[in-house]
DNA sequence: GCGAATTGTCAATGTCGTTGACAATGAGCC
DNA sequence: GGCTCATTGTCAACGACATTGACAATTCGC
């Protein structure tokens, strides 16, 4: 009767799973139960649990960039889709996010990333600077849509809107006298799906970096 | 000799001010310790860590909307402004970001942020609807800028500017043929302050909103 | 098969938030 | 001043958690 055999997949498995289901963090009791296994095995393949999370955040970014369109065929479409897909990752896993946001893990799905973007806005027209600029306002708008959203997507659909709804009345019941114009546009605030508002967030940063293609009307 | 006695002003302000001064979470040990009084006396003022928390937040976030310029003077100036410093009291305080982040406390001074930048994108002419959009993406803006700067941003300028050499030089040893543009715009990569970074990214995204005032140029 | 490296198990430690029993303090009242 | 009583600091303890070291079972190289 071999004891069960553990393996860094085996464990990033596990991990990935226990943490898409639930916005909790992980526990490595949790772990070891799921695997079957002592709590403590668990560091015979990883230096602690910092290392487990890095590695599992590398795991949640490879769904970024698997089956893009080929570059050079609408760079526009191009970079919404990957902003897309890094937003969904984030908003699926919030505990990860936090530690992708703290600083690069610099894995190799996130140089996937790096570099496809850097393509992508080049292939618009964009100088060097310009480009690099670019990608570091995309990565930051992304990101912090994701923040802010992680926290409700959990929930199901209906609480979500429910959600919204106490959070526009709150707006709709300031005093009219202090925070007019608060009251007036209460109904219009967290206004339909939070991907939809993250989609204008987007259009807009693009419509403004497309601006800084040399030629372009409103070049500076 | 009385025993120290504790208010939830002063436990709040000795929190904001450890908060400040470090980027690890807060103990109530070291709080009970700034104090000259056991940990758990704090127990006696707040339901419980959280509550202190949520506390902090607020009174962090009252430094974004004093003394703003007065409305209707330069509407792109005071957006600006406001964001500036609403990044800056997350990337001060990354712990109640993340707080903050989570869900609108709906605390005062939220309150008078929310209603100052709705009413500057109302003076520039934007819809309700519009205005309302613009909003959240400057938000989502804003707040995914400081969730990535505030790990670095608690560091000492020089070792800032060592991490962000080490980024680099992550991307430029990359594989030239698997990578070529990463490797290519490297040296471009987190350059100058993440402040300037920031700038960039915001004013893109103000003239792509800009953009959707009706009779502009690019208005769609 | 034999010895050595791997790898799971178990008991223990230290940190942390939180709770309950207890004691010192201070305010109101006579 | 002395009583009552609520407030509030103190102390010991608990439970959850990550991490470590000693030990034992397993597996692999030879």
């Amino acid at each position: 009767m071999a004891r069960a055999r553990l393996t860094r997949e085996l464990i990033v498995e596990a991990a990935a799973t226990l943490l898409t289901e639930s916005t909790d963090d992980i526990t490595l009791a949790q772990l070891g139960e799921v695997l079957g296994v002592d709590p403590t095995a668990f560091y015979r393949h990883f230096r602690d649990k910092d290392a487990l999370m890095r590695a599992v955040s590398d795991r949640i970014l490879s769904a970024v960039t698997v089956d893009l369109p080929p570059p050079a065929s609408d760079w526009r479409a191009t970079v919404v889709e990957i902003c897309r897909r890094l937003r969904a990752a984030h908003v699926g896993n919030p505990r990860l996010a936090e530690l992708v946001r703290s600083g690069p893990p610099l894995n190799r799905n996130e140089f996937d990333l790096t570099e496809r973007l850097l393509v992508e806005l080049r292939a618009a027209g964009l100088k060097p600077k310009a480009a690099t600029m670019a990608y570091h306002a995309l990565i930051e708008l992304t990101v912090g849509s994701a923040a802010i959203d992680a926290a409700l997507a959990a929930e199901p659909p209906d609480a979500r809107r429910q959600t919204y709804e106490r959070w526009r009345s709150a707006y709709r019941l300031l005093d009219p006298a202090e925070y007019p114009t608060s009251v007036r546009l209460a109904g219009q605030l967290y206004q339909g799906d939070a991907e939809q508002r993250f989609q204008f967030a987007l259009d807009c940063l693009l419509d403004g970096i497309a601006g800084h293609v040399p030629g372009s009307a409103r070049s500076t």
